[in-house]
DNA sequence: ATCTAACCGAGACGGTACGTCAAGTCTTCGG
DNA sequence: CCGAAGACTTGACGTACCGTCTCGGTTAGAT
């Protein structure tokens, strides 16, 4: 969803690219970039493939996920994987996304508090479901062992830490926060508990612990401003 | 340093093979760790493998690691490492004791704050040296795809979190703190800020953070404490 | 039974382990050949390993024997065995003397043809017991590979064909056969046909096929005087 | 030569792909060898893994042969090899009738014994060529102690003696021989006598010998239909 | 109506590393 | 001081996937 080649928007592409061309040639061809004929990409071989990648990463977890049983199971030549993704950690995040299709709450109650409690809670809920602990899991590792992958995770994660970014820039907004407030920190210690938990498995994560977790956070800034 | 068999103790043996002679016959034979012979263990292989272990790790990063790697460049068969080390990551975490002998500081200023900033200072630290931030990323990646690891490295984390726990208990003993205090909530706090910007690099940590953080934490304890 | 070290003798080394016992600092160098100390053989040990190696070769078979599954089953450290027989070929030869305790028959009828059948029937007889099949194939192979064990195994085989050769020469001796007779190569067409069915196994051994092999190999043997 | 996928018969995908395009729609698809897709195979590999296989063969024997070294002289990845040779036994078969590329002579003189006294003293001669020799003795080997090597090797002495009982079969519709004969025993008598010598070691097979050994197998023979 | 480029399936390729097995050697200890 | 124990090192094994490649064959838009 999104990395701009695997889930094929019908779209995406053609207005970005259009723009910078300005007018290259001359004409039309405006929403059309590049394509004189060709197959049309096959979209059931596409979907066969993330759902294969979806059900072993169910079955058999992040770890023992080989590129070979995908195309095995989604009945499919390797290269056609490997034309489209360019390897097994982008592939499993766009199969992850498709999974969790309900995507990341972006609550606006009118507080931060509000907000915060409604995000954490459902960050916490991850721990209901093992596959997509286990998942996670094997995209954090990957991240660590394969360089290539590690700004696509990185920047998926800042699409995760924007969210809750921009809960604090509307508390700053509404006067609810000082100005300079180290939201970055903030931010940091939201997901830092919530990863190391899920990486160290030393504690589950439980959806109810959120809110005295973000009270925490929250006496922790505004004891900070209280002092100046 | 923590499993057994690795890193030999030099004294573990020769202690308890001498008791018995002074008592032939009546004590407990039972102290003795049976040993009637055999070839003695090769402390140069052993070494030579930590110190491959350790250059490899510095020179190629911990992803390329690899055991084949390690026999080579330790001039010492596969199977010789596979007897002492059973995985990949447990050869690691030991080179990487080895390497930072220099030990986890635990500091014991008189006052939670002290200790707090002590501690996380030198913990902050890491971030100047990229070949234990590359070890650790990696231990970390391996813990999550290696099953039969993850213990081990739990155990490890858990050594350095009682190290931070045993502050807080002290503070909670000198009456600085309430009894009722969430110290577990407390040490993920400080070591998910650790790990989460260690593993996602997307800021690099700065001993000079250390005290902000520490203060920041505490007062969201206080504050809890103040309105509970 | 035919290498020296292997199966001990009874005399030579029994004796030894009474007498000392009895004086135990002084007595009778004389008769012992030289050992002037050190540990006494332990029988037990030996033994041992002979039955596990003929209750593995019977388990097994040949090809799957290893020393060290021997070492494990007779509880004994591997060491000890190449102490005593330097390759598992000779190891293998050795327990399976034991277990054939029944030596080749030298029958002695007073005809030739008598003694050739007598002799091949009972060669072809180790054709149902399948453990000696394996295990004579087994050691051929060894023969093959191993170019340590290969005199070993030619003197063995060597001792067998000693046997025919004597019944012909008993034949020339009593005037049955003429003094030209190739000898040498009519054991070779013995030999010959019964290693080649075992090896190859493309068809069974029968007892019953003595009488007729004996008979067309004399007839050639007298077809040749014949014309001559 | 023997086994489908090693060698690759040169003909069957050139000419069937020639041939189609000049008779574009009638003719007969029947004889293409279904190919659907795929990398196509890469000859000097193949042949570099034969020649490899021979030359090794050559320098250190066939106990001496392993895989690995093939791979390294072939400079060839192993599991290539493995994908087209499934064991060591089969592959040095291949090679050793790449080398052997003279087929064994199937003389057809027009009596029994020139065609016998042809093939015999055409067999003994490899007793002159000691690769041929230790190859021939590694491969009765590994036939003993590879299970599922058997077969094949057992196919291939089949082929070889396929061949003899033509000559036998020949003289028995010439009249020369009765109908009676045991072919198949003769037959064991021939390659019995060969392979002990050539297993044993014992006395080196000559050429020379060919034609005495072949009359007294005729012998006897005979004196049995005397007889009969 | 053809051309043509992108697609797909198949599967061989060279490669790297894996983890295991059994071999044979070396050192210590005990009788 | 020899014999037993057993810890030691080693080489090769066969396997699993990797990511790349080279085909044969399809399919649809552009010409």
């Amino acid at each position: 969803m999104t990395a701009p080649p695997p889930t094929p928007e019908p779209a995406p592409e053609s207005a970005p690219e259009s723009a910078p061309k300005s007018a290259p040639k001359s004409a039309q061809p405006a929403a059309r970039p590049r394509r004189t004929g060709g197959r049309v990409r096959n979209a059931d071989a596409h979907t066969a493939i993330l759902d294969a990648t979806a059900e072993l990463l169910e079955e058999v977890g992040y770890a023992s996920l080989t590129m070979e049983g995908i195309a095995t199971r989604a009945d499919v030549a390797k290269s056609t994987i490997y034309r489209w993704w360019k390897s097994k950690g982008v592939l499993a995040m766009d199969a992850y996304a498709h999974v969790v299709a309900a995507r990341m709450p972006e609550p606006d109650t009118g507080s931060l508090r509000g907000d915060l409690v409604g995000f954490v809670r459902e960050l916490y809920r991850v721990g209901k479901y093992p596959l997509r602990v286990r998942t996670l899991q094997g995209l954090m590792a990957e991240a660590q062992l394969d360089a290539s992958f590690a700004p696509l995770f990185q920047e998926w994660t800042g699409q995760r830490r924007a969210v809750v970014r921009a809960m604090f820039a509307r508390a700053v907004a509404r006067g609810e926060l000082a100005a300079t407030t180290d939201i970055d920190h903030a931010v940091d210690v939201i997901f830092g508990v919530f990863w190391y938990r899920l990486l160290l498995g030393h504690e589950h994560l439980k959806p109810s612990e959120a809110e005295v977790h973000v009270d925490r956070l929250l006496d922790g800034i505004r004891g900070a401003e209280g002092r100046g």
